[in-house]
DNA sequence: CATGAATGAGAGTTCATTCAT
DNA sequence: GATGAATGAACTCTCATTCAT
């Protein structure tokens, strides 16, 4: 599971002040949502002072921009390397690609969940700029869905929902998934797989 | 669709004043969250002064928990009655049950979203309220796959997670559903069964 | 000496609340600046919340503008009505501009003091609005003086600094009276007004 | 016009760092004032850091009490120097008095802008030494006028208030002069001294 | 039922200033 | 000299809530 290798704030490890600022505030909107979540308690969980904080970002706003960013960057490119890595089966990439993506979701939960979750609290200067990698992984289901439709692999009449529904299922696991569950990520990632697989009505 | 018979918040129709208040608060969370809303704005939308609100509210949490409520409980409700009038077979029951909740979830798209988010964000004792409902609703989804396996209608090996899959994909649908969309509810509805039953690998 | 029946913010005695917020408020600016009083001090020097200033003003901006928008009109009207009120000799007229203009800025001496001070800290918006009431000032001047020149009343062969000199001249009281002085306001007044008819080499 | 030899902050030529930073300070104080203008701001329009502006002074007041100390000194310099270049005749020593008191507020009128309207903020200590310098400058102008008035150069009957007048009325220029008006700095000080000779009824 | 006035607490943000490097 | 990181205090303004009318 090599999504460990990306800076996951989940303690203050790499670059200190800043990412004890941003683990903090990971946190707090993961708890208490990005406007429940207030500078002072940010800074408090961080270690540092309030204005510090501001040595390091503009605005509240930068706090979720600058986890977003990296999250949705990160989870683009592990499901594209899922799916150059899988061979040309159609099959095998659309499952591979939800598998990596699940477990991306499983491994970073916290910052997955409050993209999920905050996402459209962004002005709109900057959600477009999350927006558009969120587009390029939506586009990449699409078209391994399109192609599996023209190959005879998928057999669901409805591909335009379909694709809506197998990512919303994934991103779902961000709501229920509790690290000290009985499976472990790649479980989780490979019956989630075989879910999209089914739905897709894939031939064997 | 019978669901609209069920009181919605989108226009102040009923009771005057406190559905203009709900509505103004549905509206309001929905855009901006419940941390993101203020009594001032909410009170502004309906139309009423601030210290008004209070006169049909505690406080700000009930205007929360009362949506929920409602939503909640007529979710299940609608459910339940989907799945009594769907006849013997699991697979049908199902179906029904799957289309039942998607219609539901389009028609009152608003409340099902803030019900979604903003749960989180009520206080203990009002929101075991709101998760009791939840709980009978996945306990439903829960039971009719568990029958569907045994009665050899559902062959998924993963009927756990499965079920999670199906609740989170159809309660996405609250995510991207627009109602200038080119699909009715019903339409959408249906595509959802038939993916939540291929999803469970349900036998013809 | 009529100016003292306008209100003059020296004492919370009209409309309780509203007038100790503006009367702190005028304090303040005419102590530290716009810039360096705060909203708690004022609040405080009012007797009242923070919050509470917020329900007379939508900002700290607003202060500074009701404060000036009544000096200002004020000011306009009496030196108006004096002017009015001088007979047909321009000299008198003059005079009794300048005397009433200098009497107004004596009365009201904090005020005026504060309009000429902080008037420039306005936003865009704000000023245009104030400055109209002291460009018609600036043209009342202007127009006796051209007419005082045109009628031979008046000499100075410098007529356009002329005006800004005596403008400034009068303003300047603001600068250094103090109510403990030896000096009534009248006296004042009426010395000024021979400073500016000989300043302008008034004719006999 | 001599006013030019002397250190004007309106370049920074001289001393590179330090006077780039009195020469922001000196833009911030006259457009935002005094309590307006933050070391940030000012640093930045120095083109250093915040810390390195405390390398120069040693805290705020610092920057305003070094801006107004040269310009108080030199203010009084030239006028002593005009009055003492200017012959036996108190007329003519009054009148070239005001003319290098008033080609100085044009020539410095940032400098001189600011020395009016900020003054009153430094703290005590600081304050006393730059009003020693304006005791001085109106001091002067005081015995000029006592010596016209015995000579039976000056006829007002009013002195003590003249020279008040006399001052405001030259410091005014600082409010209303600009750089791309029709008259030279020489000609707006020929001016102000005929205004003040016969403000002060001189006799011929 | 409805409101304006009032408040303590807290929001995000900036302040002048310090200090180790 | 010059800087980035750091801070306690203060800033303007808004929050949810109460209460007399």
């Amino acid at each position: 599971s090599h999504a460990m290798n990306e800076r996951s704030f989940t303690s203050p490890e790499r670059n200190g002040t800043e990412e004890a600022i941003l683990a903090s505030a990971l946190q707090a909107f993961g708890e208490l949502g990005f406007h429940g979540s207030s500078i002072r308690q940010i800074a408090k969980g961080a270690g540092v002072s309030v204005a510090n904080v501001y040595n390091y970002v503009q605005c509240k706003d930068d706090l979720l921009v600058q986890l977003l960013k990296r999250a949705s960057d990160d989870q683009l490119r592990v499901t594209e390397e899922a799916v150059a890595a899988a061979g040309p089966d159609v099959r095998h990439q659309m499952a591979a690609a939800v598998a990596a993506y699940v477990r991306f979701d499983v491994e970073r939960q916290l910052e997955c969940f409050v993209a999920n979750s905050e996402l459209r609290y962004l002005r709109d200067r900057d959600r477009t700029r999350i927006v558009a990698a969120r587009d390029n992984q939506q586009a990449l289901f699409e078209n391994l869905i399109e192609e599996g439709i023209d190959s005879g692999a998928f057999a669901t009449p409805h591909p335009n929902e379909a694709v809506l529904a197998v990512l919303t299922m994934c991103s779902g696991v961000t709501l229920w998934y509790r690290p000290d569950g009985p499976l472990a990520a790649d479980d989780i990632a490979e019956r989630y797989a075989r879910f999209a697989l089914a739905l897709l009505e894939a031939r064997p």
